[in-house]
Parts: structure tokens; C-alpha cells; sequence
DNA sequence: CAAGTAGCTTGAGCACTGTTCAATTGAGCG
DNA sequence: CGCTCAATTGAACAGTGCTCAAGCTACTTG
């Protein structure tokens, strides 16, 4: 099997599930690929734009998920939960989406679908533009804090409880009236 | 001048504000005190127990600040904007802030100040618990994305507004009936 | 077919990183 | 004076991200 870019990010993603974003170095990929390091930098420029494409394949997951026929706010619920879920799905998955240096073209069209939903309520683009922010960074902030210190010390379900009852009031302070 | 846990924390953070997060080691640390690295592990047990320490001061600012004698929702943008404002006082305060790998007392406090506001205005301990983790949630979010991706992008102003706009679907959803 | 070229990989190395620990220093005390 | 002991040093360990001349294929061109 050649290396590409493909090939090298499916190892990385493999090798994060497997060792943790601490442990996993470009040597350690390096080993996992059967090849020496300097090999990993003709594919990527550099360890950082390896990380912005694996953050880009971790959303990919919420951004081309189905959406319910619902409400608008169940809507922004699955949305929502696929968010979450797509980072929960890797181990620090949520840092290293907070890290990234760009959001990439997964990350832009899930970001599109939220503001599409909430203009089906009637929101102008700039309000639909800061209610898929505010949801964003709830989202955001709470699976980072979720994930960096409440994993494997409060159960799934209890978080799960957690997240919906703060998105909860943010999609209460969207509903229209 | 002696070698404190305090001075320490101190030439952390000055030369946090010099360098950045990323030129923060621990070698240039001792440098700038005039002495060893090794030293350092004589007051902090590693690097990350020094950017837990690290993180707690910079809430400290918001964990301190007084409280506007108005009503709830003015309070509670008070202490998100201070929440906001301490994280951005420093270069990659977020960042230090979201991979901290434990609460300090100052944001255990500035997280019981956010409870208790809500509480004033007739929720239970739950429900406040609950609306002062999606307030931090959102703040937190919010100020990571900003920070790694808009400073000097998007014009200081611009970007408080869009705060403020994302805050008030919050504080809206909070909003008693 | 031979020669050349372009794409990819290696091997070796650079300048760092966080962390450890035996040995040393120096101040305070009996 | 001798002793103790907190604090610091010096040196090392095992790694890190990244670079780049040199080499290896495999394919195209004369």
C-alpha cells in the first residue's frame, strides 16, 4: 500500500484511538506506517496540518450525518449530539478540535447546516449566524471540559443528561416568539 | 530573591505574556529566573501542576472582581465578561485554561459566584448548577475559538459584540417565566 | 533499449523538550 | 564547630518536531 495523505491520516486517527493525542508522535506514526519519519513530511508540511486534517475527518462525521424530518429544535439537537458525539468518538478528539489552526471544508459545512436550520425559523443570516455560535461554542465548550476531566469519573449517561439540559436553554433562548 | 512556589508562577506568567505557551519551557522558564531547570521541580512536581497554577490565576482576576448591584442578567454578564476578559489578558489563556487537568479553588469559587446569581432568581441548586455550566460552557467555547482564530483577524470590538450577541441567547434561555 | 527525470523514501543529524537524581551548596541551630 | 536539611546544580536520559543530501524506483523520452 503507497503512502498518501489518505492513508497516513487513517493511521494517525488509528493511532490516536489507540495511544492518545500525548503519546502520538510523527516517529510513532512513523513505526505504525512501516516507514522513517521524513517520509511523513513529503505528504503533510508539518505534525500541525496532520492535526487540522484528522480534526477535519472527526467532524466529518456530524457533517454529512442525516437529518431528522423533526422540529428545528430537534433538529439542532441531532446536530448538536453528532457534534459532541464525533468528538467523544476519539480520545481528545474535543482538544484537538480546539487546537486546530483552521476550521476545513467539514467543519465549515456543519457550521452551515446549523445556521440553514435556524434560518428555517425565520432568523435573519447574522442571527442565524450567532445562534449557530452560540450553540457551537456551547457545544464545544462543554464536550472540551467533558472530555479533559469528567470522562471515566461520571457516567456517559449522567453527562449525557448534563449536555442536554445546558443545550436545553440555549435552543430556549433561540425559540422564536 | 528566594525561589517560591509564588515567584515561580509569577515568571511563568510574565513570560507567558513575553512568548506564548508555545516558547514556554521549562529551560527558558529557568533562564529567566536565573537558575537551573531543575530547580523548578524542587517547587512544582511538573510542568503541567505549574500550568494548572498557572490557570487558576488567571481566573483569579475573574473569580475577584465585584459584583454590579443590578439585576441577575447584568450580573451574570458581568462575571461572563470578566470570565472572558481574564482568559484573554494573557496570550493562549484558553488554552491553558481548557487543558488545565483540574479546577483550581479560584474557578471552583467563580463557578459557585455564577451559581449563586442564578439562584437569586428562584432557581434550585440544580437547575443553577445546570445554567452555570452552559454559561461557562459557552464562555469557554467561545474565547478558545476566538483566541486561537480571530485575535487580529477580527477587530477587538467586532468580536465582543459577537460575544454579547451569543450571550444573550443564554442568558435568554435562562430567563424566568 | 539506454538515459534521463520526477516522485518518494531513507539516514543521519540538529536543536530542542520534560524529567530525574546523585552530588553539592549554604544558612540556621545545638 | 559540626550538623542537618532545604534548595540548587550538573549531567544525563529518552524522547520530540523537523530538515535535507543522498539514494532508490518507476515511468517517460530520445
Amino acid at each position: 500500500m503507497p503512502l498518501t495523505q489518505a492513508v497516513v491520516l487513517d493511521a494517525a486517527l488509528t493511532l490516536l484511538d489507540e495511544v492518545g493525542l500525548d503519546e502520538l508522535s510523527t516517529r510513532r506514526l512513523a513505526t505504525s506506517l512501516g516507514v522513517r519519519v521524513g517520509a511523513l513530511y513529503w505528504h503533510y508540511p508539518s505534525k500541525q496540518a496532520l492535526l487540522d486534517a484528522m480534526a477535519d475527518r472527526i467532524i466529518a462525521e456530524a457533517a454529512t450525518m442525516p437529518l431528522p424530518d423533526a422540529d428545528w429544535d430537534d433538529k439542532l439537537r441531532a446536530l448538536a449530539g453528532a457534534h459532541r458525539d464525533a468528538m467523544l468518538a476519539h480520545p481528545d478528539g474535543a482538544r484537538i478540535i480546539a487546537t486546530m489552526s483552521t476550521p476545513g471544508p467539514n467543519g465549515r459545512s456543519f457550521f452551515e447546516r446549523t445556521v440553514a436550520v435556524l434560518r428555517e425559523t425565520g432568523l435573519s443570516t447574522d442571527e442565524a449566524n450567532v445562534g449557530a455560535d452560540a450553540i457551537t461554542s456551547y457545544v464545544n465548550g462543554f464536550t472540551i471540559e467533558e472530555q479533559a476531566r469528567k470522562i471515566d469519573r461520571i457516567a456517559r449517561s449522567d453527562r449525557d443528561h448534563a449536555f442536554a439540559a445546558g443545550l436545553a436553554i440555549v435552543l430556549n433562548g433561540l425559540r422564536p416568539r
